[in-house]
DNA sequence: TGCACCTATTCAATTAAGTGAGTAAGGGGG
DNA sequence: CCCCCTTACTCACTTAATTGAATAGGTGCA
């Protein structure tokens, strides 16, 4: 159950419709995760009936109506009974693109590093909006003094995460790319 | 469809056991996956009546027999076309320490960062496992050497990516610490 | 004026993944 | 001698995730 863990973190940061929450909401919870539509509104459903979120319908003119979701006491409670447990064993990174690199001798090993290509393009635009959005929160303030200041560093930690993730897509990337060439022109 | 992929990936090394896939087989490999023993048997019986890969039984004394599983022709074209095709979109991290390092600041921040310090420690761990690897690939030789003489570079460069994944994790987590510090003291 | 895209959500079905336990034989240490 | 660890695998069950639609009004632009 990491989906629903994931849809409070969201709602820490307040209400959200379904329709939010699965365009990112908040680019810092979307570095974690990620999911179709479908999932969302699914889950969302099922936390209503268990009473960890509650609905607010918000009627709209020129557009759908739509329901916020916002965290109960009992939401809350689980959330913080959630962080407070100890974690198991660490994930895999489990991406496609390594098992394709994992793969690339035995193929073609062009289409490989066109695909390294297209993720680095990937990772250059989610680092550019993770960046506007660390300027978003700093304001010109120092990182010790946004730590001082803000009301919630969490956020800000795991957004430093992504940021750090992307970067490194970017420089082994360029490695990937580099030495899959000397392979092709070798050949 | 991923872990049909990654067990595919793996037996481009050569033939290994479902007992030897699971225990993580080349650590490389156990970079972008990781699974549950069962998982991995179910997996391996359809793939196997699909016709991607086949079983040898050895029969051994003082041990259970065990069925080796090698890659078909069928499995080894399954491989290229898969290597070959593109990649939709990168996958999030999807972490269970991000969505409580997340919620960190409504809960036990203690906790929290009791499970950081407990991550880094794997993190640690994992990266003296791949630098081993490493040293063993290389033998001495430069990268560039190792490329320009070596059979296949592709599992060198997912370790490349590992390595860099549990370095990033490392650093990360002594940022995450030191901030997270800062908020209990202050309390 | 017609086409494609945005908001906001729902239905249906399938496949993948995770959880928990269990079997069976040999080996090693206190 | 008992207990736990390792090899090697299996059964049963539950939950999560993916895939492919469909609906329905509004907005922008050419």
């Amino acid at each position: 159950m990491a989906l629903r863990h994931a849809v409070m973190a969201a709602l820490l940061e307040g209400e959200a419709s379904g329709y939010d929450l699965a365009k990112g909401f908040d680019a810092s919870v979307a570095n974690f995760w990620m999911t179709a539509p479908q999932q969302l509104y699914r889950e969302l459903d099922r936390m209503e009936r268990e009473g960890l979120i509650a609905a607010r319908v918000v009627e709209q003119e020129r557009r759908p109506n739509k329901r916020l979701f916002s965290l109960t006491e009992a939401g809350m409670s689980a959330v913080r009974a959630y962080a407070a447990e100890p974690s198991g064993k660490p994930t895999a990174i489990r991406d496609d693109l390594l098992v394709k690199v994992h793969c690339a001798d035995v193929g073609d090993i062009e289409a490989v590093r066109a695909a390294i290509t297209e993720r680095m393009k990937w990772a250059a635009a989610k680092l550019a909006r993770y960046e506007r959005l660390q300027d978003h929160l700093l304001k010109g303030r120092t990182e010790d003094e946004y730590c001082a200041q803000a009301e919630r560093v969490g956020p800000y930690l795991t957004l430093l995460r992504g940021m750090a993730f992307e970067r490194e897509n970017l420089q082994w990337g360029e490695t990937a790319l580099r030495l899959l060439e000397r392979r092709t022109t070798a050949t």
